[in-house]
DNA sequence: ACCATATTGTTACTTTTTTCACAATAATGT
DNA sequence: ACATTATTGTGAAAAAAGTAACAATATGGT
């Protein structure tokens, strides 16, 4: 079975497409509906289905229900994930507030943060001092985090959590850290988008478009 | 000279890596130091850096203030970027209250809401009703929006923008979007980010690690 | 019950991306 | 001044990812 990283991106996307596809009143699906809604070929989405056992049926596609039970099975999405947030500047707080993750099943239970002036054990996402961060990972048996402090702080708490027994990292921090490789560690920066769409559009306008590969 | 989206990511990288490094004090930096730092090969920054024209010199490596000013140009970043975000909900008002964007040169210089109450022309990032966004975008020459509206609304909403005149858009919307093809489209999702991770952690915690790409 | 048709599943092919390998060459020490 | 060594720059090789093509087959119409 040959499956990456994008293989697993594309299978959410699939996902979210098809409870839209749901939600229009469709019951079946074909790979080149499904194809088009994601923005990706056909052969690609079957082959993807392919790497994970998926089958649909001859001339008849795929029913969306069965479909969609598989992927988020695949997807680990059966039970409710809990999360925490370390680290309560802009980014980190923005997220606990966050609903969005929620109809994903995806839970952010709570957030640590060095600074005292954040500390608030009663918010409806209850922020907490570090030093409890291992505890409470160990107690809750966390095994994602969202890691939204200063850069320079940034490789020191990874390791805090490591330790604690954090086995996902969803890192803002601008910069590559290190990590035993039992750890995944997902990227955010969102100034690095930025500047990528900015390089592109000012490409195009020198040159007028045609000659940048996306 | 073959290059894609991956190599411009790279390259942010490259140029974050080396303030880092230039603030420790490092004059010049050899390609298997910067490949350290960003997590990749030496062959690849030497690839990277000889697509763009960027030169260093045999056995002394590369300067590293003429390698920023160098990176820096490719990126855009000799003037100041303007942004402005569509929707002022929870995603679009945190990234309007986010100063981290500065540093880069990167200002956000107003949002746009369809909702009355979002509305504030005074705040430092000023909110103004959906209606103005294509002036607003002629008047101030504004080639780079965020777009942080719910699903439903985001298609129309891009439709206006790229109407007005907008060249590159980072979209928060987690469905695909449709524009003219001289509009780059960048697509952000942290619910996705977050699957990602929950697939990759139940995975290695199944199979106890070694079988997964990532 | 049979035929025509549409769609899957998979293998082979193509393209893209990354890594390797090494000649060219600048810096350093003797 | 010369030899040695470290490092770049790049073309060729390898690996990875994506696409195309088509045989297999289920479906629906007649």
């Amino acid at each position: 079975m040959v499956m990456n990283k994008n293989c697993i991106i594309r299978l959410s996307r699939y996902k979210n497409a098809l409870y839209r596809l749901q939600a229009l009143g469709f019951v079946k699906v074909f790979s080149d509906n499904l194809a088009d809604s994601v923005g990706v070929t056909a052969s690609q989405v079957r082959k993807d289905f392919s790497i994970f056992g998926i089958s649909g049926n001859k001339k008849g596609g795929y029913q969306i229900d069965a479909l969609l039970e598989k992927i988020n099975s695949i997807l680990g999405k059966d039970q409710p994930q809990k999360v925490i947030v370390i680290g309560a500047g802009h980014i980190g707080s923005a997220l606990m507030r966050y609903r969005g993750f929620e109809k994903e099943g995806i839970r952010i239970i709570a957030g640590f943060d060095i600074d005292p002036a954040k500390i608030n054990r009663s918010a409806p996402v209850p922020v907490f001092p570090l030093e409890e961060t291992k505890a409470f990972i160990k107690t809750n048996n966390i095994r994602i985090a969202i890691l939204a402090v200063p850069d320079i702080a940034a490789q020191q708490a990874l390791d805090l959590i490591c330790a604690a027994g954090i086995k996902g990292v969803l890192n803002f921090a601008p910069l590559r850290l290190h990590a035993p490789d039992t750890v995944t560690i997902n990227y955010v920066n969102l100034e690095i988008e930025l500047e990528n769409l900015i390089y592109f559009v000012s490409v195009e306008e020198k040159t007028g478009k045609g000659q940048v590969e996306k």
